[in-house]
DNA sequence: AATCCATGCAGAATC
DNA sequence: ATTCTGCATGGATTG
């Protein structure tokens, strides 16, 4: 549910009950003519990915029926919203995109020698999510040449925005790897269309002496030999010719790159380092095309991915010199022990594996992010939900900056390399791992992670429910497994660095609108105009959310909802994480962000529906909204929610008492627990959400804050006994609905 | 006319 | 006395 209201309103003025159908186009239009923000800041996905309120296949009659007065003129204006949302959603959505290619990519073709670079190289594009797009191509030189000076922070982190284009960018969505490895292949390229990736033409043989003389690769021992690499890599002795360089015609430059590099790294980058890269073409093209295209961009781009190669291998290097030395060094933290659980991925236990050292990555200032991740326990704190049995060991990275939990303290600060868990790899998740962790609450912050099948959820409990994310066992040390949620950009510096940079940003934008933002705000509040929403993901995830502002019903076919709260233009700094509603409601940007279509966008190209917001929220299915009435807002704790959607996209109740749903908040991984019910009404039904006490819409309205319901599983067998009957001549009903809510209320006896 | 739904209000439950 | 729960009413909407 979210909250509305006309934004950069004077002061004092009685906001309307906004009408979308008279906003939207404006409001998009405007949005992004003004802010011109489309590519800013992870926080945009949040505006971005909601569709606009009147494309919603189910908007509520009443929603805009009982639009009042004039129709709301849609001003460009400034939208604000928490920064901690996006910061999780970001950072989250790695990990989503991460794991949900594991669906679609089909058997990666690595070898297994391969994976674990792989996974690395996946895990680490992808884990960059978390931080901004933004991308100037002067900038991202900076960042090759590794500034140092404050620009250069920020030239630094956009490369980074490089990299996290990557992530964002179709890394596994087709079988077409690139394989860095191709480098060194000796053959010529023999598919005539491999021009149609550029970087392709990259091509390393053996034997041109004449302009790789002294490259010596060292092929690793226990190298294995087969795979791209089997040929180029061959060993190859001193007095071998180590292979060769060729740069093909129309890629010189690209050639001296990498030859340069070549030569540059010889010492710590084998032909093993450079094989077990694997990057989808899809992804180098779409890459190439932010960087701006053409032979630059491929120069820029393979810059980066040699980069993060040698980071990388350097960074494997450190540790396994650390894995030598290690009987010197007490243990930080408790280990995961691999033998104690199943790890369908054992690269989540080796950091070495999945991370990068800070003061490696020279060039890449941001992978400390992706390395140092302290996922944070994120408890679900006193919510209406009592903590599952693992909330509490729950371990997540939450940038939410909720105000009524202590998640942002829970900031383990300098964790031991135990608890440095890049994200996994999509080989990572394999469906078994999620039935095998039942009973678990996961609670996910932001964005979804889409598990690899709904039957993966089965058996959840009530109010124990997986989120949507990547999560990985690890021992508490106390004898318990515990979920580590699987993020991204979770150091402390990281965050200071986003929140400097936020702040940076902030600064521009915020006096545009906080005038505005403000007193329409509590003029909508005290007006009840809001606006709610659920959806919910094919399978058993669904959302209510809050919105305060009517621009987020930009023009949009979308299907599903992902409604902002009120989405900052930019990156926005995540509140402190004690902030107290007020302080957060003070610390919110206002710049409204354009709701921006969810789904469309071509493979490849960065386009506003590609970035990191949308993606994970495809997978939502709409549920129903509506424009909150006073009565919704007040103080009886209920929302009457509109019949026909209600009947069509939520489960069907047998029982008057309806159902028990845990909602989550999307920015904060609180758990809102709420009954779904229906009242019996004339010959008709009211359905309605309950316990939306006070304290929850006060919670929304203060913070604007989406509220993303995660539904719960119940167990199989309740789930089984729970099955829903057909009552009369019901509406179908979402059947992928059917066991994800608790049935709690079910049972309980009429009351007439 | 049928239906939806916002909300007032009565009765029950609780403090 | 206050709060909670649930029904009933009537305006608004839809067909």
């Amino acid at each position: 549910m979210e909250q509305f209201y006309g934004e950069e309103m004077d002061p004092g003025v009685v906001v309307p009950r906004f009408d979308p159908m008279d906003v939207q186009e404006e409001d998009q239009a405007g949005s992004i003519d003004h802010h011109g923000l489309l590519d800013d800041g992870p926080m945009s996905f949040y505006a971005s990915d909601f569709p606009p309120l009147p494309d919603f296949p189910c908007m509520s009659s009443s929603s805009s029926s009982s639009s009042t007065g004039a129709p709301v003129k849609a001003t460009p204006s400034s939208s604000s919203s928490t920064a901690s949302s996006s910061s999780t959603s970001a950072a989250s959505w790695a990990v989503l995109r991460s794991d949900q290619d594991v669906d679609r990519s089909p058997p990666v073709q690595q070898s297994p020698a391969m994976l674990p670079a792989a996974a690395t190289l996946t895990s680490a594009l992808s884990s960059t999510a978390s931080m901004d797009m933004i991308l100037r191509d002067s900038k991202l030189e900076d960042t090759i040449n590794c500034k140092e000076d404050e620009e250069a922070e920020v030239a630094l982190e956009d490369c980074l925005d490089v990299m996290e284009t990557f992530g964002y960018m179709d890394l596994l969505e087709c079988n077409d790897l690139f394989d860095p490895t191709s480098m060194f292949q000796n053959e010529e390229p023999t598919d005539p269309t491999a021009g149609a990736y550029p970087v392709e033409e990259f091509q390393v043989q053996h034997q041109l002496p004449q302009e790789q003389p002294e490259q010596n690769f060292q092929r690793p021992e226990g190298a294995d030999s087969h795979g791209p690499l089997t040929s180029a890599a061959q060993p190859y002795g001193e007095e071998q010719q180590p292979p060769a360089v060729v740069v093909k015609e129309g890629t010189d430059e690209m050639g001296q790159v990498l030859l340069e590099w070549l030569r540059t790294n010889r010492d710590s980058i084998s032909a093993e380092d450079l094989r077990r890269v694997k990057i989808k073409k899809a992804t180098i093209e779409a890459a190439a095309r932010r960087l701006g295209g053409g032979k630059a961009a491929m120069k820029q781009l393979l810059k980066l991915i040699l980069e993060w190669v040698q980071t990388n291998h350097l960074h494997r290097k450190r540790k396994e010199d650390e894995a030598q030395n290690k009987l010197h060094y007490p243990p930080l933290q408790d280990l995961p022990d691999p033998g104690t659980f199943p790890n369908p991925n054992p690269n989540m236990l080796n950091p070495s594996a999945n991370s990068f050292t800070p003061e490696l990555a020279s060039c890449f200032p941001s992978q400390p992010q992706w390395a140092a991740s302290p996922y944070m326990t994120d408890h679900s704190g006193p919510v209406m939900a009592a903590p599952p049995p693992f909330a509490s060991s729950t371990v997540g990275y939450n940038m939410g900056g909720d105000p009524f939990s202590s998640s942002g303290d829970l900031y383990p600060g300098p964790p031991g390399l135990a608890e440095y868990h890049m994200l996994d790899s999509p080989q990572s998740w394999p469906l078994p791992q999620y039935g095998a962790m039942p009973n678990y609450n996961f609670m996910a912050a932001d964005v979804n992670f889409q598990p690899p099948g709904a039957q993966a959820f089965i058996g959840y409990r009530n109010n124990s429910q997986y989120s949507n994310f990547p999560q990985q066992y690890y021992n508490s040390g106390n004898g318990e497994r515990s979920l580590i949620r699987l993020g991204s950009s979770a150091t402390k510096e990281a965050r200071k660095k986003r929140m400097a940079r936020q702040r940076r940003l902030m600064s521009h934008h915020h006096h545009r609108s906080i005038n505005g933002h403000h007193n329409s705000h509590h003029a909508n509040h005290q007006n009840g105009h809001h606006q709610a929403v659920m959806a919910m993901d094919h399978q058993q995830h669904a959302r209510v959310g809050v919105c305060d502002q009517p621009g987020a019903a930009a023009a949009n076919s979308g299907n599903w909802v992902y409604w902002p709260a009120a989405a900052p233009a930019v990156a926005t700094p995540a509140p402190p994480p004690m902030m107290s509603p007020e302080a957060m409601q003070a610390h919110q940007p206002v710049e409204r962000q354009p709701a921006m279509q969810g789904q469309s966008g071509q493979r490849g190209q960065v386009a506003p529906d590609r970035r990191p917001g949308w993606k994970p929220e495809n997978n939502l299915k709409f549920l129903l909204q509506k424009v909150l009435k006073q009565s919704d807002v007040g103080n009886l704790g209920r929302i009457v929610l509109p019949k026909k959607e209600a009947e069509t996209h939520l489960p069907e109740l047998e029982a008057r008492d309806g159902i028990s749903i845990s909602m989550e908040d999307i920015g904060t991984s609180r758990i809102w627990n709420m009954r779904y019910r229906f009242w019996p009404n004339n010959k008709s039904r009211m359905y309605l959400l309950e316990n939306t006490d006070s304290k929850i819409l006060a919670y929304w309205y203060d913070i604007a804050q989406l509220i993303r319901g995660v539904k719960v599983r119940q167990p199989e067998g309740e789930a089984k006994s729970n099955a829903k009957k057909p009552e009369n001549s019901k509406p179908q009903r979402n059947s992928n609905l059917q066991g994800s809510y608790s049935t709690t209320a079910n049972n309980a006896s009429q009351r007439k």
